[in-house]
DNA sequence: GTGAAAGCGCTAACAA
DNA sequence: TTGTTAGCGCTTTCAC
């Protein structure tokens, strides 16, 4: 079977309690049998039992993450940045797929509880959410999205600068006439793009015609319809932004349908660095998010509320700095 | 503070026993008792301490998912496959990135061992691995590869299959000066997909020379080192066929390097269909694993060994199809 | 520097 | 149908 404390305690003939305290405090147990137990452990290949471990001492060393869908490589790509944090300091995640619907979240954060994970990083479907949440672990951090009515650590990419940056970027090549595909505004990234968007054709006094503005959820299919709309429309615009990387996989794919040419009849803008961003032809614009570092910084942020002694109630927002790739797909207007 | 059996007995006015039963094996309690239990249940939202059950169970409900890479898009649609059946029956999955180090692979087999998790599905990096591993864990489901000195559950794709085909689809398109990228031979899908492209070679009476066949790592660099080698032979192959999608990846860039057109100037045909297949330019034409199913069904083999009594002691090997899509890279010659 | 006792929250085994 | 006892493997507390 599988050694305890108490195997260890038999064959180093003192009690399990000098054991315990050789593992977990050394400092606090003589050289000698700090000595004699570490041999003893490495032998039996003793390791502590973490379900007994954190009932005793109501720590689990584990971190739930709560995502949409880690087949989505923007998620997996965060999901990574998150493990790579959490193995450096012990911590290990436990994956959650919401698919989106409120009902997952809701059942998974229950069984989070369950399982008594220490914290809790979020990528949360509701636009707004119960203050409960906060209490039932020692630490959340949103990421990605944040829901508007509450104060609470998080994580999130500077969407309003990003789309800014996109359209700002098509306005200093010639560009006036731009449509956009955005998010639905369920979702605070939806809404900071478009806000984004907005501002800057303020700031350029570009007026786009209602026609130009299509919202769609963030999928290949909502990318796909809203393209065709647009590309059916009699007045074209001469360049489609698009807010993320599904809609902008739809556009291509519908731009390729109605035999329109990337960038010399319509330029082309996307949300989101891919694989195939490069490769595309021609090589796609795009505004890339950190997202690695997003769960990188998350997972930081989240283990230092669980290992400093409270948080101060001073919750900290992170924005991260979205970039701009230039490639081939947006055409100099003279 | 978070309710435990104990608030509930007393709410109740009966023994904790009691209200054990009435949670788990509610038959055997009085309907009586089992509906005032069930209220006190909602109106507290008592939820079992996970870690307290398992100490005293033995059961985590939690598997261990051992993987290179969460952001690769194949094992992210493998993990989505796992995580749906897990949740399913109930389980929860624990993430594991070994980056392919063999050395990240035992240190995450030694944690899920002191989490005690009930299963481990493992993508493992090791040629050969030891036989106590299988006494570790309820159950242990080889996925994607199997090291080759062991017997156990396992869920594999076809890979010599996929590769023959892959072979087989050129030659009837006319191709006979074929060139290869293949995989290390470290592992078994490597092994596997040489083995398939051998024997198709072999059966439709090809010899291509030793410059055609290249070896390399799994990653887009290797692809992209490997197709400038070929790309700059004297003779030139009509059809490259590509291990994985990353040296698929690599090839293409190297191929917009040098000039050459798809499929008028070189045919590509590539294992692993992904994102960016269809849209490339021209469409890829690809072998297809069933990476959702993969995952699906290596979870759905582990459960079941946890639920059944035990291992009949004849492992179940599963090997899944691979599909041929067809598109537009590979040129038909006369 | 070391040990004994108690108990984290739960369930298996037995008793009523 | 219900309750009592014991104990899973560990750490906290207090005593020496």
């Amino acid at each position: 079977m599988v050694p305890t404390l108490q195997d260890v305690a038999k064959l180093a003939n003192i009690s399990i309690m000098t054991v315990s305290r050789a593992i977990n405090h050394s400092e606090s147990v003589s050289p000698a049998t700090r000595k004699k137990v570490r041999k003893i452990i490495e032998e039996l290949d003793y390791r502590p039992h973490r379900m007994a471990v954190g009932l005793r001492t109501k720590r689990s060393r584990v971190i739930g993450m709560v995502i949409s869908d880690i087949s989505n490589p923007f998620f997996a790509a965060i999901a990574r940045g998150i493990q790579d944090a959490c193995k450096k300091s012990g911590y290990n995640v436990l994956l959650c797929n919401t698919d989106g619907r409120p009902e997952n979240e809701d059942e998974y954060i229950g069984i989070l509880k369950e399982y008594y994970v220490d914290g809790v990083i979020l990528c949360s479907v509701r636009r707004r959410i119960g203050e409960e949440l906060l209490k039932s672990f020692k630490g959340v951090v949103f990421i990605n999205r944040k829901p508007e009515n509450i104060r609470g650590d998080a994580v999130l990419n500077d969407n309003f600068k990003g789309s800014y940056m996109a359209i700002q970027y098509l306005v200093e090549k010639g560009h006036r006439k731009i449509a956009i595909i955005n998010d639905s505004q369920v979702y605070s990234t939806g809404r900071e793009r478009f806000r984004g968007v907005m501002r800057a054709f303020k700031d350029f006094r570009i007026k786009p015609p209602k026609k130009y503005l299509k919202f769609t959820n963030s999928s290949t299919v909502g990318g796909y319809k809203a393209a065709h709309e647009i590309l059916n429309l009699e007045k074209l615009p001469s360049a489609i932004f698009s807010c993320n990387n599904f809609t902008t996989l739809g556009l291509i794919r519908a731009i390729k349908q109605h035999q329109v040419k990337i960038p010399s009849d319509i330029s082309v803008i996307g949300f989101d660095e891919t694989d195939w961003s490069e490769i595309n032809d021609p090589p796609l614009t795009t505004v890339k998010q950190p997202t690695y570092e997003m769960g990188r910084v998350a997972a930081e942020l989240l283990i230092s509320r669980l290992t400093s002694p409270k948080p101060p109630g001073n919750y900290i927002e992170k924005r991260l700095e979205p970039a701009l790739i230039e490639r081939a797909s947006v055409k100099f207007l003279n």
